[in-house]
RNA sequence: GGAGGGGUGGGUGAGUGGUUAAAGCCACCAGACUGUAAAUCUGGCGCCCUGACGGGCUUCGCAGGUUCGAAUCCUGCCCCCUCCA
């Protein structure tokens, strides 16, 4: 292995932006230093494939590093999955079939590659190794660890004070995690800052095998659209990497104002000094968040999409949603198959309205109308069946379009 | 093996016989306002009928039962958790 790696003058880049915590950061920096190709360790279970930017924020980080030479190891936890991974409270999570981990692990790979060089990525399946394991193994590997150093870890010690329930095999989880590092023999293994405890087993696992502990990179919780909570599917806080480009920028446009310096440090390449500027100016009320936000739309969408679709998501936000005009592209609904019924019971029929009775309070609301092709616009109450004609709008609400046919 | 706690609407979590379609909070939806799908304020948030007033139906793990009436009491079952040994 003599591939070359760059060495940069600067390593702040590295180790500082976009970075929760290294562990070591001198030996880190060290190791950069030697220019020897790091072997990067990033894992994944494949029981929920979705990724959004809270995984964009390491996976970048994995880019910037192979873009100076170092070798990307993506391990794919399909063992780890199958007994389910018990990380964050509910330890019951069903098993997953053979067929599915295939599945997410594939659609998790399409997703990871789009900010993650695939022809530097040498991908492992946990298969390979613990297929393979023997009680015997596990007895060994378990022997070196006390429950007490694993209840000492902070989401332990608070369920176990609180009587929740923890899992044996939560207890095990870190273990074949950090076996996953002795076996690809890992110099840096990234995770968010809530993977500190399994990372550490990780390092102190290999050092135990005569290894060179692994560095622990340990990247922010990104916090989610809602401005509080860490972005996660489970709360719905997300803006996941497949989302269509008007989603994308849309569910970026709902960031609350105080959230967009720390999205762009990151995930964009914006410099830290334009950043800081923008901070600046809007702490000083000289410039408009919201202009601030929209070049940060553009911008991921554009990454993720390219940049056609990141300004026609753009004037899409711009013409629905500030100007309040109709969007160029809405369903269709058939005239017949709505004729003569109340607007209540078209508005359930169309799928503006998931109910009769959610169809009549949008009505009572006042979110409903109808738009005639001049840009005329009526209202209308819940019982009475409206004359309509095709190229007729009904529109439901700010976000809410049919247009009849 | 034993003792105890618990299963409520998308989430959390009150509610221990009627005033409970079921508090509060979160999420969500709508409206107003605005500089945005930010923030703030207001309203809504099971289903069906009604322009509205209002009416009807279904819901509190599952199945039975008691009662004029049950999320609330009884019986059985299923599931979850804690502790002791």
């Amino acid at each position: 292995m003599t591939s070359r790696v760059e060495i940069p003058e600067n390593l702040s880049p590295i180790t500082r932006r976009g970075v929760s915590r290294i562990i070591s950061e001198d030996e880190f920096t060290a190791m950069l230093r030697r220019g020897q190709p790091l072997r990067l360790k990033m894992g994944f279970d494949p029981s929920r494939p979705d990724i959004h930017l809270g995984h964009v924020v390491g996976l970048r980080k994995l880019r910037q590093l192979q873009d100076l030479g170092h070798q990307v190891i993506l391990i794919v936890g399909d063992w780890t999955a199958q007994i389910g991974d018990p990380s964050g409270r509910s330890a019951t999570r069903t098993m997953l079939s053979h067929a599915e981990v295939l599945e997410n692990a594939e659609s998790y790979m399409r997703q990871f590659f789009k900010v993650v060089d695939r022809d530097r990525t040498q991908v492992e399946w946990q298969s390979q190794w613990f297929g393979e394991f023997t009680l015997a193994n596990v007895i060994e590997l378990t022997s070196r660890f006390t429950i007490n150093q694993f209840l000492h870890r902070e989401d332990f010690a608070n369920r176990y004070s609180q009587n929740q329930p923890i899992a044996i095999t939560e207890m095990l989880y870190p273990l074949m995690q950090a076996y996953d590092s002795v076996v690809i023999e890992s110099d840096v293994e990234f995770g968010g800052t809530d993977q500190m405890f399994n990372l550490l087993v990780g390092r102190e696992l290999q050092g135990m095998m005569g290894q060179t502990p692994q560095q622990c990179f340990m990247m922010p919780i990104l916090v989610g659209t809602d401005g509080v909570q860490k972005m996660s599917k489970s709360l719905g806080n997300y803006v996941a990497l497949e989302e269509p480009p008007q989603e994308m920028y849309g569910k970026l446009m709902s960031l609350p104002d105080n959230l967009i310096t720390s999205y762009y440090e990151y995930l964009t390449d914006v410099p830290d000094a334009d950043i800081a500027e923008m901070q600046h100016s809007m702490e000083s009320e000289t410039a408009n968040p919201m202009d601030f936000k929209k070049g940060l739309a553009r911008y991921i969408t554009a990454v993720f999409h390219d940049a056609d679709a990141a300004s026609a998501a753009e004037s899409h936000f711009e013409k629905v949603v500030q100007r309040r005009d109709l969007p160029d592209d809405m369903p269709k609904v058939s005239l017949s198959d709505i004729a003569e019924l109340p607007m209540n019971r078209l508005l359930a029929q169309t799928g503006l309205a998931s109910s009769n009775a959610e169809a009549r309070r949008l009505i009572t609301q006042g979110a409903v109308e109808i738009i005639h092709p001049n840009g005329e616009r009526i209202s209308v109450t819940p019982g009475d069946a409206p004359e309509l004609r095709a190229g007729d709008v009904i529109r439901a609400g700010r976000r809410r379009f049919v247009r009849l046919v």
